[in-house]
DNA sequence: TGAAAAGTGTCCGAAAACCAACAGTAGTAA
DNA sequence: TTACTACTGTTGGTTTTCGGACACTTTTCA
């Protein structure tokens, strides 16, 4: 197969605006409410050029969510370990730089929950293996559940970075302190009974 | 020919494309300094096809003031009009309501000053066509220059109009009084001798 | 000054997008 | 039920855009 397989800029160009005009009507319909016809009138495509792209506006939906979940599941391992170690400034920082275009784009698909394309559940599922994987490792002797941690450790880092993403890099001092002291709570349940005694 | 010559939509998106591209590069270099090469990247079409709608960067800046200034010129009358009469809340509402979705375009072009494509000379030129009919209507003894008051008279409205134009509606109370000041002191100098004794 | 680099404007075959029409499938209201 | 409206996917002929090559002019800088 081709090693260079440059698209078409018209190919770009369409699933760009196509894209584009399918986040613009989320901010005022539900995705249910939305037809193909709608998107092909904002975006100023033909329908049979649509069609020539995607099966229907579930595909559509899929490929954007896809395309969001591999960028952010190429990060994960960095990310975990930035808020395991309590590094929020570096990941807030490090998130937002990666999702620099694409924040407004992620946070309407936030919004979005179809069987097959859901980024929000995609994010939680992603970080939820991370800190099983972590917790499996660390603690040896543990005294509360695996899964229960994990979904405390997941829970508290998607809201940071949802925060992050819809509040940006400026008002971040104002809450590192909170994040750090929910994060080591967490922590200490995770970790063996004979590193407690360190505290 | 055609009465209704419905434009390809293809056409209709390359020419916005290419525009908003001339005017995102205008922001950052002089209008000498850009290239088609580079109006072609930014909105990833292909010179050939830039050369398919213009003739050169001066035929698309052209275009660009040309539309503008006609869109300026069906109006002009009725915010002449409107200073005159001292309704500066119904000119800056009204203008910004034409103006709506151009003016960061209109903003922009206000810097460009091209021998046969200059937006700002020509609103002062269709203003000063305004006030100098205005003038030679009404005040038949006058005592100042016709051309002097009339570039007075301009320059008022346009520095207005700027300024609405930058600022927006909401600051609008802060500056009617003034405005409205100076435009008496013009008044006064244009109306009759006989008139000018009311006051 | 002279050679390299960058920009201009034009051309043509191939690829993509357009439009309009089509049959088919809901959902809705008389 | 029927008839109406709106939306879905598909097709084929037409138009536009693309990409790359071309000869030419202008700018850069060693």
């Amino acid at each position: 197969m081709g090693l260079i397989m440059t698209k078409d800029v018209r190919k770009i160009k369409t699933e760009r605006d196509i894209q584009q005009a399918l986040l613009k009507l989320l901010e005022s319909k539900t995705f249910r409410q939305i037809t193909v016809a709608d998107i092909c009138q904002l975006s100023l495509t033909s329908r049979s050029t649509f069609y020539a792209h995607y099966l229907d506006k579930y595909d559509l939906l899929d490929k954007m969510v896809d395309g969001f979940t591999k960028l952010f599941a190429s990060r994960v391992n960095l990310r975990f370990n930035q808020i395991v170690q309590g590094e929020i400034n570096e990941l807030v920082h490090g998130l937002l730089k990666d999702m620099e275009d694409n924040r407004r784009a992620i946070i309407i698909l936030f919004t979005v929950h179809e069987p097959n394309a859901d980024l929000e559940a995609n994010f939680k599922s992603l970080l939820l293996q991370e800190w099983k994987k972590f917790i499996k490792e660390s603690g040896s002797n543990m005294d509360v559940p695996v899964d229960l941690m994990a979904s405390m450790g997941m829970n508290l880092q998607m809201t940071v970075i949802e925060w992050a993403l819809s509040h940006g890099e400026s008002e971040i001092d104002a809450v590192t302190a909170a994040i750090n002291a929910i994060r080591d709570a967490i922590m200490v349940q995770i970790q063996p009974i004979n590193k407690k005694s360190d505290l």
